[in-house]
RNA sequence: GCCCUCAUCGUCUAGCGGUCCAGGACACCGGCCUUUCACGCCGGCGGCUGGGGUUCGAAUCCCCAUGAGGGCGCCA
C-alpha cells in the first residue's frame, strides 16, 4: 500500500526527515466514550509502532457544551487506559496551546478566516433579524458586516463550497469520490466568533504538522469539506484514515440503553485496565493469540488488517478477557489493580492487605474462579472480616438442626491436625464426613457457611488452609456461641 | 429525500479464484473434573444476505437488489 510505504520510510515525497504525527482529538462534552477509547488506542498504536507522536487536543470550541470537568475526566479514563501523550494539555509541547478554546484567544484562527475572505473563499453572511435561520445577504466587506451586526443582525463567516469534485485517498476505504455539489456552504465562524470544527481542526491540524488523521467513521463526509479548505489555503494535506464505529447488540450506536458505555463505566464494574485495551484492540482485529497487552504488540500492530465493518460490543466477551488477565497476570500485580480500585469502589476494605501474605494467599485462590474485580471482592471479603455476615442461605444452614454437632466434630478435626497443608486439612476433614451421618455435600457447604458466611467460595479445603488454624477455629467457635446464647434467650 | 461506507456462525473474526462440504474465539448446549460456584479439559450446535454475471472453478472478482451503519448543524 503506497501510504505505508512512505510512512515507513519516514520521509515525505521530497525525501526529508518527517516525523509522523497522529492526534486525538475529544470534545469535552461528556465522558470518555468506548468508541473514542479505540481510536484514540489505534491511534497511538499507530504513532507509535511508526516512530511517531502521539498528540491530544482539547476541541472545546462548543462553548455550550464544553466543560472543564469533562476534558479533566477524558483525560483521566485515557491515563487509566494507559495512554498516554506526547504534546496536549499538562505535556505541552512547541504547537500549544492544545485546547482550542485557548487557541481562539490567542487569535490563531483570525488571520486564516481573513485569508479566504481574502481570497473569496469565504463570506460573510448576514442573517435576517426576523428569522436568524435566513440568510440576508451575503458580502465580503468587513465594514458592511460589522455594521449589520451593531443592528443586531447575527453574522457568520461562511466557506464557500467550489464547484467540481473532491477526491480523496482513504487509508481504509480507498479512493474516496464526493461531489461537490452535495454539500451546502459551510460556517466557519459562527456568530459568537467562534470557528466551528470542520474548520478548527484543518487548521490546527496544518499548524500541528499532523501527517496522519485517523478517527471514527462518522467523520467520513467531514473529510471532503476539509479537503475543500485545505485547498483554499493551498496547504498539504494529511492522510486520512476512517476506523468503523462501535454498535451495540441490537445493532443501533451503542448507548446507555445496552449498558455502560463509558471507560469509567468498565472501570468500576471491575474491569482491568489491560483487559479493556485488550478487548478494544480486539474488536476488529483478528489475532491468532486473543490474550494479549496491545502495547506490548506495538510491532505487530497493523492498522491496515483492522476490519472495514462495524463491530457490536460483546460485553460478555470482554468479562472473558478480564477473567483470562486475572488468572494469567502476576500476582503481585493483581493486587495492585485491585487495590486501586478498592480504593475509588471500598474504600472501607483498604485494610484487607495489611497482612500481604496472607491477603496474597487468599487472591491467589480466589482470582480462579471470577471474571472482574467485583466479583473478585465479594469472595474475597470473608476472608478479611473478623466476622463474615452470613447470606440468606447461609444463615439457613447455620440455623439447621444439625449444625452444632457436625461443626463441633470438623473444630475437633483441625484443632486435631498436627500438620498444616492443604492436603492434610482435606483428609482430615473428608474422614468426619466420612464417619459422621451427613453428606459430604451438606457437611462441606456447613462449613463453608461457618466460616466464609457464604455458599458460594473458593474450594473449601484451600479456604480453611489459607484462613489458618485459629481464624477456623475461631469462626465455628463464633457460630457455635451464637447458636448458644440465641437458643438461652429462647 | 440526497450523499458515503459496509455485508462469513447469535457476537468478534480467519479466508484475499481451486488446499473451504468454510477455520478459531466468546456465548449457547452436552460431558468430564467435582464439596458449592467457577476455572480447566473434551465434544456439539451454528454462517458465506439474495439474484444475476465473469470463470474450467467463486465466500473470494463485477453488477443489481436488500439490509445495516454514518453524514447532510452557528455539535464535534
Amino acid at each position: 500500500m503506497e501510504c505505508e510505504r512512505s510512512v515507513r520510510n519516514g520521509r515525505d515525497i521530497g525525501g526529508n526527515e518527517m516525523t509522523l504525527r497522529v492526534r486525538f482529538a475529544p470534545s469535552p462534552t461528556g465522558y470518555l466514550h468506548i468508541g473514542g477509547a479505540r481510536t484514540a488506542l489505534f491511534d497511538w498504536l499507530f504513532a507509535k509502532k511508526n516512530g511517531g507522536k502521539f498528540i491530544l487536543r482539547i476541541e472545546d470550541t462548543d462553548t455550550q457544551r464544553s466543560t472543564r470537568e469533562s476534558e479533566e475526566s477524558i483525560i483521566k479514563d485515557l491515563k487509566w487506559c494507559g495512554i498516554s501523550w506526547d504534546e496536549g494539555p499538562e505535556t505541552e509541547g512547541i504547537f500549544g496551546p492544545y485546547r482550542q478554546s485557548e487557541r481562539v484567544s490567542a487569535g490563531i484562527y483570525e488571520e486564516y478566516v481573513n485569508q479566504l475572505l481574502k481570497s473569496g473563499a469565504a463570506y460573510y453572511a448576514i442573517y435576517e433579524l426576523e428569522d436568524a435561520e435566513k440568510i440576508l445577504k451575503k458580502t465580503t466587506s468587513k465594514e458592511e458586516a460589522d455594521d449589520y451586526r451593531e443592528k443586531g443582525h447575527s453574522v457568520t463567516v461562511n466557506f464557500r463550497i467550489p464547484n467540481g469534485k473532491t477526491v480523496f485517498e482513504d487509508m481504509a476505504k480507498g479512493k474516496m469520490e464526493f461531489d461537490n455539489s452535495t454539500f451546502d456552504d459551510l460556517v466557519i465562524v459562527k456568530s459568537n466568533g467562534y470557528p466551528t470544527y470542520n474548520f478548527a481542526v484543518v487548521v490546527d491540524d496544518h499548524l500541528m504538522k499532523i501527517s496522519h488523521v485517523i478517527r471514527g467513521e462518522d467523520h467520513l463526509t467531514n473529510t471532503p469539506k476539509q479537503i475543500m479548505i485545505y485547498d483554499a489555503f493551498g496547504w498539504e494535506k494529511p492522510k486520512f484514515m476512517h476506523i468503523p464505529l462501535i454498535l451495540g447488540p441490537d445493532r443501533t450506536p451503542l448507548s446507555k440503553r445496552h449498558g455502560g458505555t463509558s471507560v469509567d463505566y468498565f472501570r468500576s464494574r471491575g474491569i482491568i485496565d489491560r483487559a479493556f485495551v485488550n478487548y478494544l484492540a480486539l474488536l476488529g482485529w483478528g489475532v491468532e493469540d486473543e490474550i494479549f497487552d496491545p502495547f506490548e504488540k506495538v510491532e505487530s500492530f497493523d492498522l491496515y488488517k483492522l476490519s472495514s465493518k462495524p463491530a457490536v460490543f460483546d460485553y460478555a466477551k470482554l468479562e472473558w478477557i478480564n477473567g483470562q488477565h486475572m488468572r494469567r497476570m502476576p500476582i503481585e500485580e493483581l493486587i495492585e489493580k485491585f487495590k486501586l480500585w478498592m480504593k475509588d469502589e471500598y474504600p472501607k476494605g483498604m485494610n484487607w492487605f495489611e497482612d500481604s501474605a496472607y491477603a496474597e494467599k487468599v487472591m491467589e485462590i480466589c482470582r480462579q474462579k471470577v471474571n472482574n474485580l467485583e466479583a473478585l471482592r465479594n469472595f474475597v471479603e470473608p476472608f478479611f472480616v473478623e466476622k463474615p455476615v452470613p447470606t440468606q442461605d447461609a444463615q439457613k444452614i447455620l440455623d439447621s438442626h444439625y449444625a452444632k454437632s457436625y461443626l463441633l466434630a470438623a473444630s475437633d478435626a483441625i484443632e486435631k491436625l498436627d500438620k498444616w497443608s492443604v492436603e492434610e486439612v482435606e483428609k482430615a476433614i473428608r474422614s468426619v464426613a466420612a464417619s459422621e451421618d451427613i453428606s459430604k455435600k451438606k457437611f462441606f457447604q456447613l462449613l463453608r457457611a461457618a466460616l466464609l458466611g457464604q455458599t458460594v467460595t473458593p474450594g473449601l479445603f484451600e479456604s480453611i488452609y489459607v484462613l489458618g488454624r485459629e481464624r477456623t477455629l475461631a469462626r465455628i467457635q463464633c457460630i457455635l456461641n451464637q447458636r448458644r446464647a440465641s437458643s438461652a434467650r429462647e
